[in-house]
DNA sequence: GTTAGCATGTAAGGAGTTACATGATTTT
DNA sequence: AAAATCATGTAACTCCTTACATGCTAAC
């Protein structure tokens, strides 16, 4: 589950929990959504719904019903309960190999559909990523200091200057967390969350790092 | 040369400028300079010399004299005249694909080895791209917003500022640059500069954006 | 008419990481 | 003694992009 792919399926399985789709409108909103710089071919997206059908997490439905006058027809791909659930569980097993930029973007784009304590953790999980390279980099520039001219030194200075900021804004995020929701425009978010909680297993997971 | 490769190549011929260098050291400096989250792999690393080689910008130089007491043999690489020539060359050409994040950093990092004309081309480039990307990044976020919850709209706030934070840096450098050379630090990086300004064709770029 | 957009897919090929192979030396 | 670092390389494997294949409709 640490390969790219994890996050491209796991961005589908998110976004299909809105509305069913199909691969030519999900390629085109989830390059939207995410700011995703690479492309997003179509080699990449239908095989990769192939593999979730396959694994039962959506299922197609021909859609030869209402084919819009003459458009080729279209298969419209409808999350399942099974996808529903592991797309919960991913959500909030969120582990050290998921605070990459990639994994860490996906998570946070529907953090709608998950609940406060998984928010938290991947958001403190995500900081404590980023002040280890902080760190790494810091030692790293310090022991070539010498051979570095100038220009090579405003290009780190630049590069430690923005993951820093990245850092504040999380831990402004953290804090709004935790001091009882989000509210970043006026619109209310919380439709999705509170079906799945059910289970009160991971509830501890709140008090871990405070 | 739109491949990564060609990024590897580019900075490896930079880095031979100072001094030669065996490809263990040579991986270990470009981690350093380069911030490249990427692991630079011996995988990729040792290939790429071998086909600096072949195409003559680099020669290899058996370390037999002084194997540092024990230690296995190294190879130590070494750039010729080819090798700088082409490298200048390259710098100077940097057209439409080399505005990327990658072509970008590498081209920065050896920014105190080109002429000044070059350098303001090289940042305008860069600028232009990124302000092409936020139009792009505006535009789909527009069309898509009734879907987006606050989350993923702060994920779209949050990337667009960062675009926005480096425009306004390379607006800075390029107006430092136009201002008579950059001064990040108190230090003289103008040793190398110079020799190679001798051919006055792209000047006349440096009036594109203004 | 011809280009652009809708719509799904496959095949080929490039690029790069991981893991393996090898072996000495210095540090813990 | 074990582990880490120095040092170079290769092979296999994964992953993704590009390009091709197909065909219809709407706009220019």
């Amino acid at each position: 589950m640490a390969r790219r792919g994890a996050a491209l399926e796991l961005a589908i399985l998110g976004l299909l929990h809105d509305s069913p789709m199909h691969g030519y409108e999900l390629r085109k909103q989830l390059i939207a959504l995410l700011g995703w710089g690479r492309v997003l071919s179509y080699g990449t997206l239908y095989p990769c719904l192939k593999v979730l059908v396959k694994t039962g997490h959506i299922v197609a439905d021909e859609d030869v019903q209402v084919p819009v006058r003459g458009r080729r027809n279209r298969i419209v791909y409808r999350l399942t309960a099974e996808g529903k659930e592991f797309f919960a569980q991913v959500m909030e097993e969120s582990g050290p190999t998921t605070w990459d930029d990639e994994s860490f973007g996906v998570r946070f784009a529907f953090f709608a559909r998950t609940d406060s304590p998984t928010r938290v953790r991947i958001l403190e999980g995500r900081r404590s990523r980023l002040q280890e390279r902080l760190e790494n980099v810091r030692t790293a520039t310090q022991r070539g200091r010498e051979r570095a001219d100038s220009y090579t030194r405003e290009l780190q200075r630049h590069g430690l200057e923005s993951v820093e900021r990245e850092v504040e804004w999380l831990t402004e995020l953290i804090d709004r967390e935790r001091a009882g929701g989000y509210t970043g425009a006026d619109e209310a978010a919380g439709d999705q969350v509170g079906d799945a909680a059910g289970d009160a297993d991971d509830s501890g997971s709140t008090s871990r790092s405070a």
